[in-house]
RNA sequence: GGUCUCUUGGCCGAGCGGCUAGGCAGCGGUCUGCAAAACCGCGUACGGCGGUUCGAAUCCGCCAGAGACCUCCA
């Protein structure tokens, strides 16, 4: 008990301790993307806000089993009844087999993720695999009444389901609201209530994506997916659910009325939202036509990009904030998040270099529980960071000689930096290329270095700084040190 | 229209009734042949108006502005 991890539960609105249903394990279910476009920043939040609580859970000693579906059928480009497939439309667009068009961006995903340095899930289930559980959920919830069947379809009855359970409480919406504001659609009359929705779908002439059942040659409905594949993996109960907070309504709450349904028990116990990226203060969104993609990132080809940014930056940029809160992009911002994390690498480095003394007078232990403490405090990687930086400061004076450490808590403080920065936070160094060429030119640089040391040592100045500022012309940042010179290429 | 959330110093962002995070940028200093880096110090912000309280950025009310969801969305 020695890390109490507070979690805010969507459900209940506010922090609560996190107990697991089975001690010492964990089931953790995330909503993964929708692979009909690149992924974009917004995708980049729930996955490293996720990743961040999958390796935290880990390292403070749980075993996780992490699902992220990729979903590659079901979600309707426009209007429930009228509309087509996402993944379908794409495929008719590029004239790509839909499997075609759902193999490359979920390798495209991929390599983001992997870029963004995002562990891997435990499992990573895809919907279009998953039919035949997603049709033994329909049938399950057609038999306990609470869908009906018209004209090939079913849908979900969620009148009659609130009549016996709640209805709207994860994103506390009211029946009552939702019946005299949900707007009136084309092509409902199959529907008895206008908040209905579809499990299963019977498929126009038309569409491509379609699997045989016993209703009709359809698909799968929109919110099923994740209710089958939860289950499947994590059991009828299993403890965390997470998502962006654009999911609460009307698709985890859909989510939770049919695993009820299904099961008669409810699936979840924690519900967790992050929050949006915005840009200009409005969400960026993909139909809102003002995502910027992980790639334009990367490589800094978009119009409001001033420069191509590392996905390391990204991530850091990402944890600075709580991953409940908005977080706005600007040029501006990220390029402090990124002077930032290359300050506070710099000082992990540093670290590496320390030397112990007999006493301490810096205090550790402090440290490191406040940095603990914060985490367990839902997930406060910022007020973390904070203190991290704090350390910055403590392990820079004690590389000046204005502070000293002694062993042990050396020992502690390395291993602090390495698991908050490495381990949990899952920052990178910059690549280093490494190999023999690499290793030459290195002692070549070294080599003009030490010569400018001799220089430095018969105060030819003339000559020390012609060194530096033409190795600064070619992009080498050199800093003189207290016993030689150290230098980066930028 | 309904439901909900937010408004913090130049920028980004913590904060959840007293002890006034942190980062970036800026200013002054130390160090340095000069730089760079680092270190030390500085700037006292909480949309407006009221109220509760000994005390409010933090609680309540009103007003203003922004946003999210109600339709696919991370």
């Amino acid at each position: 008990m020695e890390n109490q991890l507070q979690i805010y539960n969507t459900l209940s609105r506010k922090k609560e301790v996190f107990i697991p249903l089975r001690s010492g394990k964990v089931g953790l279910y995330v909503c993964g993307p929708t692979v009909y476009g690149k992924a974009h920043l917004g995708h980049a939040r729930p996955a490293v806000t996720y990743d961040l609580l999958f390796r935290y859970l880990k390292h403070i000693g749980y075993k996780v089993r992490y699902v992220r579906n990729i979903t590659d059928v079901g979600h309707l480009a426009n209007d429930a009844d009228e509309g087509e497939d996402k993944i379908a439309k794409k495929a008719r667009l590029d004239e790509l087999e839909p499997m075609e068009v759902v193999q490359i961006y979920t390798n495209d995903y991929h390599k983001n993720m992997q870029q963004l340095n995002v562990l891997p899930p435990s499992i990573e289930p895809r919907a279009t695999g998953h039919i035949i559980e997603q049709i033994q959920t329909v049938e399950q919830i057609l038999a306990a009444g609470y869908a009906y069947e018209s004209n090939g379809s079913v849908y979900f009855d969620v009148e009659k389901y609130a009549n016996d359970y709640p209805y709207g409480e994860l994103s506390g919406r009211k029946i009552e609201d939702l019946q005299t504001n949900t707007r009136v659609l084309d092509g409902q009359d199959e529907k008895r209530s206008p908040l209905d929705f579809a499990i299963w779908k019977k498929a126009s002439p038309e569409h491509i994506m379609r699997w045989p059942s016993k209703w009709s040659d359809g698909f799968p409905g929109w919110h099923l997916e994740c209710t089958a594949m939860s289950c499947k993996y994590l059991g009828d109960t299993f403890d965390i659910h997470g998502g962006g907070m654009d999911l609460t309504f009307p698709h985890h709450e859909a989510e939770i009325a049919q695993a009820k349904a299904a099961h008669g028990k409810d699936a979840v116990r924690y519900w967790m939202h992050n929050n949006m990226i915005t840009l200009n203060g409005q969400k960026m969104g993909k139909s809102l036509g003002n995502a910027i993609s992980l790639e334009e990132f990367f490589t800094g080809e978009h119009d409001l990009l001033e420069k191509a940014y590392n996905p390391m930056t990204i991530r850091f940029f990402m944890l600075m904030a709580h991953y409940r809160s908005t977080l706005d992009f600007s040029n501006e911002a990220l390029q402090a998040a990124e002077k930032g994390m290359e300050r506070l690498l710099k000082a992990v480095e540093t670290l590496d270099k320390l030397e112990a003394k007999a006493e301490s007078t810096v205090d550790v232990k402090s440290l490191s529980g406040k940095c603990y403490e914060a985490m367990n405090d839902d997930l406060n990687s910022p007020i973390a960071i904070a203190h991290l930086f704090d350390g910055v400061k403590m392990i820079n004076s004690i590389a000046d000689d204005k502070a000293s450490i002694s062993a042990d808590d050396l020992e502690q403080l390395k291993s602090l930096y390495s698991t908050f920065v490495f381990d949990l936070f899952g920052l990178k160094k910059a690549e280093q290329q490494g190999g023999a060429n690499t290793e030459a030119y290195e002692h070549a640089i070294d080599l003009l270095l030490q010569l400018r040391v001799d220089a430095k040592a018969n105060k030819d100045w003339a000559t020390a700084d012609k060194i530096r500022d033409e190795l600064a012309k070619l992009g080498f940042e050199v800093k003189d040190t207290k016993d030689g010179f150290s230098w980066e290429l930028k």
